[in-house]
DNA sequence: GCGGGACGTGACTTGGCAGTCACTTCACGC
DNA sequence: GCGTGAAGTGACTGCCAAGTCACGTCCCGC
């Protein structure tokens, strides 16, 4: 058969540039489909590159180049997350809505991050093929949530908080944040995910303040006076 | 070929029986192995009958077969959660505390249902294929979650906890206790969800109160001044 | 006892996708 | 120019699973 294509600008596409194609266009078409409904044909061409192609940049193959695509976003993820939550000195408060601003804007502008994350990780967690992967992927996701465990005991330690055991809380504190942003955020990407302090301050006080009315005692039935700001 | 099978005692399954068969075995192979993982072969294996019976029996292939089991899960959830949140008069914090035993209970019973919520409502709610089904099991969810709705309007208007948008809260609630349980828990059913009043307890208080201590900064001082050190 | 209908069955058909590999093209040194 | 190796390519292979259907079996009424 003739010739597909004769390549045209594939030369300016360095080794590391259609490495990053590749996994971006991974990326998207996992977000898109699934690890099941992701087929190597589209992503090869989403990438514009040759099916071959992708098995020449990839170890693993599909599995492997879904391993990759979720390493890249761990490491997004721990990055940012250390940065918000450097400063010691400040308040756990403030500390985790700093946290949970860098989360929500960085899920805002990589919506099917937040897809893939919601997603597949569950699936991946609880299938019992791959363990091998499963318990890779586990570890990854508890490395980067524990990133939360030094400033909880700090503010156990501070009395800013009760004594949760730490890993329950930095799971709590991650998973309240997502399951709100799921819930408020239309996915499809439709109307983007907006991110405001006020919004913020809406999973920050669930979170830390509970549903409770601030002061007022839960079960007693006389109405406490509320507290003045 | 020499048949198959005699067909043993196969007279004896009612045609009712031999339904609950099927279902009861695709909801253990989807939870084994997730949908896309999980064969009709498989299913008609662990029911023990062929393969056309599994179709003689459900309309809609495998994804009708999926649906059966998630609205048999729901109806389920549904039941029960009526059932945990009927006292009107109850403080809402003991009605969560209900809900939240029933629902915990229920998934101890029913591991594989857990896994199952856990692992694929999530992928069906994003998946862009099968709009259709996402959107009638979307809707099957917010029902169910949506119980929680008017036990938390009473509680506002009871002074109980704050005012949060109904469905924000609700889903907090629920999505609280799913986590929460996905963390405590060993999925692989190796040890089993014990659960226990103290159990409850933990998540009620995290979802209810909240992280933060809880009336007076630890520094006990005037109450509503949240004074920063 | 016998004929027919209802029901279960699994071999078979079909479609689709992961992964391979023989080939083409390009870049570069001589 | 021309030889050589590096890199990309997509047609091809093999596998697997969903769904079909022609057949066998059993039961029931006659």
């Amino acid at each position: 058969m003739d010739t597909p294509r004769p390549m045209p600008s594939w030369k300016e596409k360095s080794r590391e540039l259609l490495h990053d194609a590749i996994l971006s266009a991974a990326r998207a078409t996992f977000a898109e489909n699934g690890y099941e409904g992701a087929t190597i044909d589209e992503i090869a061409a989403r990438a514009e590159v040759g099916k071959g192609t992708v098995y020449n940049y990839v170890e693993g193959g599909k599995a492997g180049l879904f391993a990759a695509v979720f390493d890249e976003h761990f490491d997004d993820l721990e990055a940012l997350t250390a940065e918000a939550l450097a400063d010691d000195e400040a308040p756990f408060r403030e500390r985790f809505a700093r946290f949970s601003e860098a989360i929500t804007t960085y899920f805002a502008e990589h919506l099917d991050h937040l897809v893939l994350h919601l997603r597949d990780i569950p699936r991946l967690l609880l299938s019992a093929e791959g363990v091998e992967q499963a318990a890779r992927l586990r570890r990854r996701r508890d490395h980067f949530v524990m990133q939360l465990g030094p400033p909880i005991e700090t503010a156990i330690a501070r009395g800013e908080i009760r004594r949760v055991p730490t890993e329950t809380a930095a799971h709590f504190c991650f998973a309240g944040l997502l399951s709100y942003l799921f819930q408020t955020c239309d996915v499809s990407g439709a109307t983007p995910l907006e991110v405001s302090p006020s919004r913020c301050e809406g999973v920050v006080s669930l979170v830390f303040d509970g549903l409770a009315v601030p002061s007022a005692p839960a079960t007693g039935d006389a109405k406490a006076a509320p507290a003045s700001p």
